[in-house]
DNA sequence: AAAAAATAGTGACAAATGTAACTACTAATA
DNA sequence: TATTAGTAGTTACATTTGTCACTATTTTTT
């Protein structure tokens, strides 16, 4: 299985590297410093299967992906990231990656990741599930405000959460307004737009 | 590693547990009919992973596998389903699913799945990947309407919207009203949450 | 004990949103 | 060819939403 190894953090694809090489199944064909010259690369090797980096200069790792995708749909490719948000993981599906995984995760597991993926079964790691699952409240805001965004997240008009929680509708409305300057959004669309899709 | 297979249909259990114990690893030690009698089961026996159903009569596999989580929380538990839509994908996931496979998937892929899971890395089925990140259109909306909709499920704001698209805001407001009554939502929250969370 | 944070409220106001009732043009379809 | 569907527009109106400026309790923290 021919791989590429894509991170701007030298430190990264060489530990990676010898780690993966002591598998005789695994053969690194390539190290690229950022999307472009993964895409480079790509075009002049053959590839297997990227192990893709999602924040990089130049090029990050999501468009590099949906480019290589679109000329090369064969080759399977894994992002590998610290930052396990919601939005990365979705927008990597999206951009055709097949799985998912936390450079902090134990190298096992990563082995795995990559044979299943290779078998062609989409993977995310535990870790990048448990974002999808865990609970959506921001410890940026109080209690009762993590409850408000909870019902502007389900659709709920001000009326219906003052009628909801008991309070005035003014009052729903003030805490509104300073859910939106704490989380910098403009309006509940956004903010609920936040729940869904982001963290 | 010993399996039990949960589903109401006898078709689906018969034909699994044949065409799983042909591999020396599995050892099918039982089948239930529904939620209860798999929560019994593994009340009884030794089980390491479950194959369970979710669309079954007397409990349903979601409330069933919260449930044996909550009591044994070592037991892998995949969902089994005809059915994969985002709702069920995601509700699972949060009843501490391991993962998530189609009846229709082909053996060699539902077995590794299987191990893949036993090995602790959670999976989920190509198709059922294929629900997260397929593309939102919906096809009782225009394909300007669809655009519009994109459009607020990004949080723009109507003004945003007609700039965006160089028609008057007037014509947005319009537009959002014939596609908030045609998929019977009352305000754009409640359609860029229909669009985020749904489908 | 004082200060800060969380909760709840009011009134006024501006801006954004959604609805209704129309018109008009074009492209596709029966 | 007549009709329908899709797109785009206007005007007017009602409602909802969000902001601002304050007040007032209660709870928690320093």
């Amino acid at each position: 299985m021919k791989i590429l190894i894509v991170d701007d953090d030298d430190m990264v694809t060489e530990s990676l590297s010898i780690i993966l090489s002591v598998e005789n199944e695994f053969e690194i064909v390539g190290q690229a410093g950022n999307g472009l010259e993964a895409i480079e690369f790509c075009r002049k090797n053959a590839v297997d299967l990227i192990l893709m980096d999602i924040q990089m200069p130049v090029l990050d790792g999501i468009s590099a992906c949906k480019a290589i995708k679109k000329s090369y749909p064969g080759i399977k490719i894994i992002m590998l990231t610290t930052f396990h948000d919601y939005k990365n993981i979705h927008q990597s599906l999206q951009a055709g990656a097949s799985g998912y995984l936390l450079k902090s995760d134990d190298f096992e597991k990563q082995k795995m990741t990559i044979k299943t993926v290779y078998a062609g079964l989409p993977i995310i790691s535990e870790e990048a599930l448990k974002s999808f699952t865990e609970n959506k409240t921001d410890e940026k805001l109080t209690p009762r405000e993590n409850e408000i965004v909870e019902l502007i997240a389900n659709g709920l008009s001000n009326k219906e959460i003052s009628q909801k929680l008991f309070i005035s509708e003014g009052t729903v409305r003030n805490t509104i307004s300073i859910i939106l300057e704490k989380l910098e959004l403009r309006d509940r669309t956004q903010l609920a737009i936040y729940y869904w899709q982001k963290r």
